[in-house]
DNA sequence: TATATTTGCTTAAACGTTTAAGCAAATATA
DNA sequence: TATATTTGCTTAAACGTTTAAGCAAATATA
């Protein structure tokens, strides 16, 4: 029983026989509107079944309260926490989330900006793919005069708002780690050095080898993909070495994963042989065998940081945007994989 | 350097002193526009970084060219999956997606149509949250005269198109490769009975296990809310009857994940003691050890399928909806976890 | 009682686009 | 050459809302 014709504040006004200019101040509780007016105004919007219509009021407003959202992939726990988190922030304040996956893909990530742009939205929080190297759709939305704030893949050069985990010390907190379990010769399968978050755990790890006086070798150190083939690639040239390392450090948990795999497949025993530390802390991570110790990036902050960055940005909107770093600790989550104590 | 206006028509049409109808006519390739004009609108707008206005378009066109997509959540594999595909197939055909994610929760999925049907979509695609049970606010969505397409968690009585696969057949292929394996005392531990996919699958259960004699016991079928936790709970009490079975179909992986780590806490052997059987694929099963036989729900496929099952009904929007079920088969991954013919 | 203020609305215009209707100039047809 | 058709635009109105400006009636103040 499909209604051809949607109810519109013009239909109230007709029914009580007032402006429409009325039926929209009473619905939003103008001071000047009569309560006796108010209440008629609500019970027959019920009654007609009255839904506002968001595009007309935005496009009048100038404002749609849409939060455009840009995320890698979403079937990720990392990311669909921090997305559930923003949402909660947002949702409290009359906004809505639009999200759009890149897939890591650099084109699709050009598409989703321009959709969202389209779709008039207040601002976006991205995380960006892997493959971005040219920042210029990005720089087109700041152009654009549109709140932008990046959290986790992020990128100096923008001059935004930035939430993420300090990589650097977090390398350095992941090597500590692996020295206190005796560990002499660390490798570090990290990800690709144009992405700033890797490019940072990878110094991180070659000051921290540096500082403590470990072996610092070209061969220990190894730049990914970090999907889990890879990582089984990686560790397979790593055991071809003629000098192995005992610990590896994977910048993320599937390249860890593949990692695990090709050490047990090669009977080398963990931790004990060669210790393993990921990154990102993935679920999977506490269900294999031996569990994997991780890092815990603390998703749901960083989407409740990020909201309410955007919430700020948006209230103030006169201040220009400028390189505004909120960097919170990562916290070391130590699993079988690089427990020798408990062995 | 945020440029406080935006470039409309009217900037474009004033610069080449034409009117506003010809510069959107020019845009939209109009056949009665020549392509001189065509030309210079297209390169003012270009030069003038013209982003059309989508609020006032949609406003105007009474059509938003959004489809939104409700999900219980998208940090899984399956649903992630299915919204991808969605994207390809409506991208290609102009539209837009807005995901939204109900958390398993009623009130949130209610607040998510309201949202949806606010922003204007012209159709919604969904799975119903686990604790859906009233229908009034899909009906809502009929009512509004908005296309509506379920998948995966649907409901027959809304009488909408439905895409999913086979739930009872799946139970009855899972119960048949059992016995191929030698099993004889089948339990299954299955989702709550009141979401129609669950009902389902027991259904095939118990009318497999009647169809091949085998003991059905009310001990060896319970009732989960299919978490990881109460995976392990439900195998826990099944590990207590008298006489255990050797072999345990869940409708679920992560229910499946904890039951296999109670086995194994118990030293029994997967799959020659109790063989264990999950249902969804999600990558996860490959990963551990042993790997999960589980059943895979063509993800893929029921994207694309939604997503063309909106466009028809858009294309033809006369039509009154009926319940129309497009339903796949779906195909049994055997693994190590009842795979007894490989130790 | 006369004036000032407040209350409760209305009028009219605007947001940026699309589209039906129409008109003048250019071109085709008889 | 006269009429019909086509081309290439313009004009004006509309989508549904919000909001500045304003006005009459009611109430407060002097």
């Amino acid at each position: 029983m499909a209604n051809k014709k949607r109810t519109t504040i013009k239909d109230i006004a007709d029914f009580l026989e007032i402006s429409a200019a009325a039926v929209s101040k009473a619905l939003h509780d103008d001071p000047r509107i009569s309560s006796k007016t108010k209440e008629a105004v609500r019970k027959i919007a019920k009654e007609l079944n009255y839904q506002p219509n968001h595009l007309a009021s935005a496009l009048r407003r100038g404002k749609s309260n849409l939060v455009g959202v840009i995320v890698p992939r979403t079937n990720s726990n990392f990311f669909s926490s921090v997305i559930q988190n923003m949402e909660e922030v947002l949702n409290k304040e009359g906004y809505n989330i639009i999200m759009t996956q890149s897939n890591e893909s650099f084109e699709k990530e050009c598409a989703n900006i321009d959709t969202l742009l389209f779709t008039q939205v207040d601002g976006i929080i991205a995380s960006m793919a892997n493959e971005t190297v040219s920042l210029e759709y990005y720089e087109k939305i700041k152009f654009k005069g549109i709140p932008l704030i990046l959290f986790d893949r992020g990128e100096n050069d923008l001059n935004v708002d930035y939430i993420g985990i300090d990589d650097y010390s977090s390398s350095q907190i992941i090597v500590e780690h692996l020295m206190n379990q005796g560990c002499k010769r660390i490798a570090h399968i990290g990800g690709y050095k144009h992405t700033r978050i890797f490019n940072n755990r990878i110094r991180g790890y070659i000051d921290a080898i540096k500082k403590h006086g470990l072996p610092l070798e070209g061969n220990l150190l190894v730049e990914s993909s970090l999907t889990k083939e890879d990582g089984r690639a990686k560790m397979n040239q790593l055991l071809a070495l003629d000098k192995r390392p005992d610990a590896v450090y994977i910048a993320g948990d599937y390249a860890a994963l593949g990692a695990l795999q090709v050490l047990k497949e090669n009977q080398i025993e963990v931790p004990n042989d060669i210790a393993l530390v990921g990154f990102g802390n993935e679920p999977f991570t506490s269900l294999i065998s031996p569990s994997i110790t991780s890092m815990e990036q603390h998703s749901s902050e960083i989407g409740k940081l990020a909201a309410k960055t955007f919430l700020e940005r948006t209230k103030n909107p006169m201040t220009t945007q400028t390189l505004n770093k909120k960097i919170l600790e990562a916290q070391l989550i130590v699993r079988d994989s690089s427990n020798r104590n408990m062995n």
